[in-house]
DNA sequence: TTTACCATGTAAAGAGTTACATGATTCC
DNA sequence: GGAATCATGTAACTCTTTACATGGTAAA
């Protein structure tokens, strides 16, 4: 159920529209979680059910907007999974690694085609990470909560640059291997 | 799909039991995908309905083994997988990084547990990833072929290995500047 | 005899994906 | 007037997980 905790997490920072978290899902969190809009607007509902969020249903003019917010109870929520660690045994599921694995099984035209496209698939990700880092950087948050939350947000990009240039210098040297 | 595509690479290498699959998928593939037996048994029989493998049953004493072996049209549909190189559009979904990027939201003792436990679980595994790469190691495949299907699949191991250590490094030093 | 391993599944629930559906507002 | 963006959903399908269910064989 992490999709109801990366919601959670958002909304303890501020009340936020389901459109608003999915725009953060795209551009900074996507770098941990994303989830489909048709995934988002229903999880929201049963968080108002369960009384984790309360909804605020504005109509600005003709357009309607439901602006979510962080209930006690949902607070109490996140703590808990804050507090309960996680085993997180979750069973690895990695389409790049599959094949890898059976690179074996292919010829060397595909295995060249597709290292040269992943390579190019992960630089743009790369690109768009730093983007992103480039961009926070100059942001200045006020408080020292700001400073904090935005700090270890920026960590968790550093990590996944981390981990995809780990994977594109394994491109690489499998490219030159291959020739 | 690439649940039914770990299975038919498995497959292209040698006819292969259920049992076996599954263990083959905890021993050497888990870096890669994992299964459970309730998503194998079933998928094994939807690829024999479509004709992607055939199955021989065999009664050893009272003993049944289903014994799956790739058809034509199932090493057809392989080599489909592979020319097509996929886009892999699969959001990223990772809660470790989804914890990262809540860091601010907990309790510095929170983080603390949390990043001593992870760090456990990874040294761990990588642990277990070397005493496959050491038994690997000594394996002298007397076929070609064989020695090639082997590197790359070691090779995924130490990509696997790779990207699992560049998290471990960023643990250690967020357990430094955490202190 | 009991433990570990071999061997195969079904059922129900939960999570994720794709396709469909609608309409308002803002900026060029 | 058209494109981009704001804004919210439903339905059907697929994939994954958890729990349940059964029985044989080999070795200590």
């Amino acid at each position: 159920m992490s999709l109801r905790h990366s919601i959670l997490g958002l909304l303890a920072i501020r009340p936020l529209t389901g459109y608003e978290i999915k725009k953060i899902f795209d551009e900074t969190l996507a770098h941990a979680w994303n989830a489909y809009d048709s995934q988002i607007y229903p999880e929201l509902h049963r968080l108002e059910e369960q009384g984790l969020i309360s909804v605020e249903a504005l109509t600005d003019g003709r357009r309607q907007r439901r602006v979510n917010e962080l209930t006690e109870a949902g607070r109490t929520e996140l703590q808990r999974w804050f507090e309960e660690g996680g085993p997180s045994n979750r069973l690895t599921r990695d389409e790049f690694l599959l094949r890898v694995f059976f690179f074996g099984l292919m010829h060397r035209t595909e295995q060249r085609a597709w290292l040269a496209q992943e390579r190019e698939r992960l630089e743009a990700e790369l690109a768009a990470a730093d983007d992103i880092l480039a961009r926070e950087a100059i942001a200045q948050p006020k408080s020292a909560r700001g400073r904090d939350l935005l700090r270890w947000q920026m960590a968790c990009i550093d990590l996944h640059v981390a981990q995809t240039t780990a994977r594109l210098e394994w491109i690489r040297s499998a490219e030159k291997e291959i020739g």
